[in-house]
DNA sequence: TCATTATGTTTGTGTATACAATTATTGTGT
DNA sequence: ACACAATAATTGTATACACAAACATAATGA
C-alpha cells in the first residue's frame, strides 16, 4: 500500500475511534446532565487544587479548544459546580474555582468514566495501549 | 504506571489527536465552504460510483454517525453538489447521487486534504502509521 | 383486508458551537 | 500623561447538532 493510502486510512481511523469514544463518554455522562466538555473543565479545575484558574488557562488545556468557553462555564455556574470571580491583580481576568458540589459530582463521575474508558480500550492490552499512547503523543506534540 | 492511568491518558490522547486533526481538516475545507461532514458524505457518494445511495446507508458509513443527515444533505443539494430522488422500489427511501459539480469540487479537495492529512501524521513514519492504524482499527471493530 | 409493527426519512425544538465584533482593562512608547 | 496597541473575556448572530416526535410507506399476521 502506498504511503498516502496508509495516511488516509490512519486519519479516518483516528477520527472514527475518537468519535466512538466521545459518543460513549457522552452517553455515560448524560444521566448527570453534564457534557463531555463541561466534565473536562471540571477536571481541569480540580486538577489545579485550590488555585483559582482563569479562562485562558482553561482554554489552553481543553481537549477541544472551544471557541466559547464563557458560555460553557456559565452552565457549570448555573448548576453551582463552579464559581467565577474577577481577578484582583488583573481585572481583565476572571478566576474560576470548583465548588464542593462540583467536587462531589466529579468524584461520582470518576468511576463511571473509568469504566467507560476501560470499555473503549478493551480491545487493546496494556502494551498495545502504551504504544498507542506513544504514537498519539507524537501527533499531539507536533 | 497503573493500567487505569495508561487507559486514561490514552483516551485523552486519542481525543486530542482527533480534535487536532479535525480542526486542521476543517480549516483547509473552510475556503470551499464545505464542512468536514459534508466532505465525508460527498466522498461516500463518489465511492459508490454511479450507484444511488440511500440515507441510511450513508449514515452507517459516516465517521460521526450524525443524528441529522437529512439537513446535512440539504446543504449539499442547495449547493448543487448532490441530487436527491425517491427510490422507485421502496418509496420510503431516498436515493442520493453526486452531481458532476460535486465530483469536480471533490477532485479539487482531494489534493488539499491529502496535504493536510500528510501534515497531521508528519511526526510518524510509515511503519508507525501502519501500527497506529492497526491499533485504531481494533478499537473501531469492537 | 385491515389493524399493527417496522422501516426510512423529515421536522420541531432546545442546546451547542464557530466566528466576528465588542467591551473592559492593562501595557507601552513617545 | 496620553494615544495606541495588546490582552482577557463576553456577547451577537448564524449555523450545526442532538434528541424526540411526526410522517410516509411497506411488511406482517390474524
Amino acid at each position: 500500500m502506498k504511503q498516502i493510502e496508509v495516511t488516509k486510512k490512519t486519519v479516518v481511523g483516528l477520527l472514527k475511534a475518537s468519535s466512538k469514544a466521545e459518543d460513549f463518554l457522552a452517553k455515560v455522562l448524560k444521566p448527570y446532565e453534564i457534557s463531555l466538555q463541561q466534565f473536562n473543565v471540571l477536571r481541569i479545575l480540580r486538577g489545579r487544587k485550590e488555585k483559582p484558574t482563569n479562562l485562558s488557562t482553561i482554554q489552553k488545556r481543553m481537549v477541544h479548544k472551544n471557541s466559547n468557553t464563557t458560555r460553557l462555564i456559565d452552565k457549570l455556574i448555573e448548576k453551582f459546580l463552579a464559581e467565577r470571580k474577577t481577578c484582583k491583580e488583573n481585572r481583565r481576568k476572571i478566576e474560576l474555582i470548583i465548588t464542593p458540589k462540583g467536587k462531589s459530582i466529579l468524584s461520582e463521575l470518576d468511576l463511571v468514566i473509568e469504566i467507560a474508558e476501560t470499555e473503549i480500550l478493551k480491545p487493546l492490552d496494556l502494551e498495545e495501549q502504551k504504544s498507542l499512547r506513544k504514537l498519539l503523543n507524537k501527533i499531539n506534540l507536533n
